[in-house]
DNA sequence: CACGGGCCGACAATCGGTTGCCAAAACTAT
DNA sequence: ATAGTTTTGGCAACCGATTGTCGGCCCGTG
């Protein structure tokens, strides 16, 4: 009895302490924990108490060398995240949990390497990873995926699983709404240039413009915040068009003052769009947004992440080859930024060749 | 040769595939990576040459089974991070960095029993736990610091390590700024009653507008969202006050919306304080706020840390009895919300006794 | 030439589980 | 009662590092 106290005391309990304590084996100890049919009923029991009462708790890191498996999950965001990652992380989370496993997250830095950085420290110690946003060209991402199952967000592979939003349907819905609001002539404020969602985004809005005959112009680019959004509405007053939709809300939130600055109005002379809809209750115009479904993206990835760890178990060590990535549908939350296009066109100023 | 490509094939090199290349014994090439000085310049010269031909990186889940030390340390903020957090999380992942570790991050969900199942998963992975904005009673983190070295952040425990700002002086220089601005009857908008800060602020508030004679009110509790502080507004209304001090930023400019939305002018009606500094260029108003040094806070907690570590190595397991908070100073960042009290005091619904 | 001391590398135990294989035990069927 | 099958628990070999200990080698000095 002494003993055991000085046992406990010094430090937790181990499957031989436990093992021990019932007159077992450890391997029947280790079995009743993990191999839940293969050890009698009675023998488990007697083990599971025993084993609660001396305060055991399996030593997950033990469990990984010959497993190999440490239901870990990493998600790597750029920098610290946003509102926008705040969601898909939310979703994420839920999913991991309910699969057993901790979703950790750890935030890439600003730049490429020190993402690298960040994903070769994590991945030896994690089961997954999920890269969100991630700055790194594609021949890294494939590198990390040839090591640990991955999975990336918002960015199509075609070797490497991943999950994005239908944002080329989204950007349909936005084109048509102005559309229907009578605008003609539409501006893109296009985002970062490393972005892979930006160059999406432009591409989708040059292709859904000409469809319906629109004009279309491009400003940019311009970094995701407020500030830079707001100073773009400057070059964009030399040269105005009704209708604008912004590389995100963060652009829009910053370009709807900047114009309210320059004594431009949103929505009576100028419908804005923003994408991801980031910025409710954010200022004090509701700003109309393609809304990803964030949440849903955190969890698809950690599902196909999943998939994947599940599939590397037997005999294959890595890439399935081709796979199709994961798209979730975005949809266009019509709120007070946009308005029918106003008859009056004259008063701004550059307003410029308008179609009357 | 063809033996060589099969084993790099299959699985990473260990240490024995490294000995066995090099023709020297694996404790050799151990020592090579772990006791500088141990190993012979030429071997471990070329030891190293042909580890890194092969590609041998050390496993580190291997290397923290005999030394239980995973060069990771765990920070866990509650739900999902906003501005705050994020600005703290940089600090700490830069002095982590600094110190060879690695910071994870998780979040602890919306309630106690999901931050402790946060740290039940994680503790038993990481060297150290940063627990910011626990949800926790103080017994519950008592355990978790009995298992791992624990810092706390923005909460004061005796027996555990903390890194708080002080937000007493903070609390000093925003009454005295308002005072100096001739506001008598200050209002203090708190928030959730769970959160240990918010005890700590309103308890300054009362000593600080009891020192300098001044009236006191509080209204609350408020949830620390923009929407709940712009509910506040209303309830404010009824019996205004010239100068309001809010629990932090969130509420602040929720509140600032929700009083112009009742036609009070902010600051010429009413100055508004906000805590925390995370509102900049939020709203259209800046807001005079009580700014935390986060990223020292961070960092300080992760430095904090460390030294618990190394203090936790030799023979002491854990608890050095009474340990005493380290205080970070706060700054009052005067914007544009306060402004000297309007001569005139009528106009305003209820504005009720005033004294002069 | 012999002896003591440093330096260096190898052996083997250990961290705490997991798991393939085997044998004893229990049970079923003939 | 015997042979055949299924449970069930134990033995021991891993997983990939770390580290205490020991013997061999080389050097210097008496």
């Amino acid at each position: 009895m002494a003993d055991e106290q000085d046992a406990s005391n010094s430090t937790s309990p181990t499957i031989y302490d436990v093992a021990r304590a019932c007159g077992v084996a450890a391997s029947t100890v280790s079995r009743t924990f993990s191999r839940p049919g293969r050890v009698n009923v009675e023998t488990a029991d007697r083990i599971r108490r025993v084993a609660a009462e001396m305060g055991y708790r399996t030593n997950t890191v033990a469990r990984a060398l010959p497993t190999s498996q440490t239901a870990l999950l990493a998600m790597v965001v750029p920098t610290v995240p946003d509102r926008f990652f705040i969601e898909v992380i939310r979703g994420a989370k839920a999913a991991a949990i309910a699969a057993g496993y901790t979703l950790v997250v750890a935030d890439a830095g600003l730049s490429a390497d020190a993402e690298r950085a960040a994903v070769n420290r994590l991945i030896p110690v994690v089961d997954g990873v999920i890269l969100a946003g991630s700055l790194l060209p594609d021949s890294s991402i494939r590198v990390a995926a040839k090591q640990r199952p991955t999975v990336v967000l918002n960015r199509a592979m075609t070797d490497v699983a991943s999950v994005l939003t239908d944002s080329a349907d989204g950007m349909r819905q936005a084109v048509e709404h102005l559309t229907a609001l009578d605008h003609r002539e539409l501006t893109y404020l296009a985002g970062p240039e490393a972005s892979w969602s930006d160059g999406m985004r432009w591409r989708s809005f040059k292709v859904e413009t000409q469809r319906l005959g629109l004009r279309a112009r491009r400003i940019g680019p311009i970094a995701p915040t407020q500030a830079a959004g707001m100073a773009a509405a400057s070059t964009f007053a030399e040269q105005m068009t009704s209708g604008v939709i912004a590389f995100n809300d963060f652009i829009a939130v910053g370009f709807v003052s900047g114009l309210s600055r320059l004594g431009v109005r949103v929505p009576d002379d100028v419908s804005v769009i923003g994408f991801d809809n980031t910025a409710a209750g954010f200022s004090n115009l509701p700003l109309t947004s393609i809304a990803a479904p964030l949440p849903h993206l955190g969890g698809q990835a950690v599902r196909t992440l999943m998939r994947q760890i599940a599939a590397a178990r037997p005999g294959r060590p890595d890439a399935p080859g081709a796979v199709r990535p994961t798209r979730l549908p975005a949809q266009l939350v019509v709120r007070s930024s946009t308005a029918p296009r106003a008859r009056r066109d004259s008063n701004a100023p550059g307003s410029g060749e308008r179609a009357a």
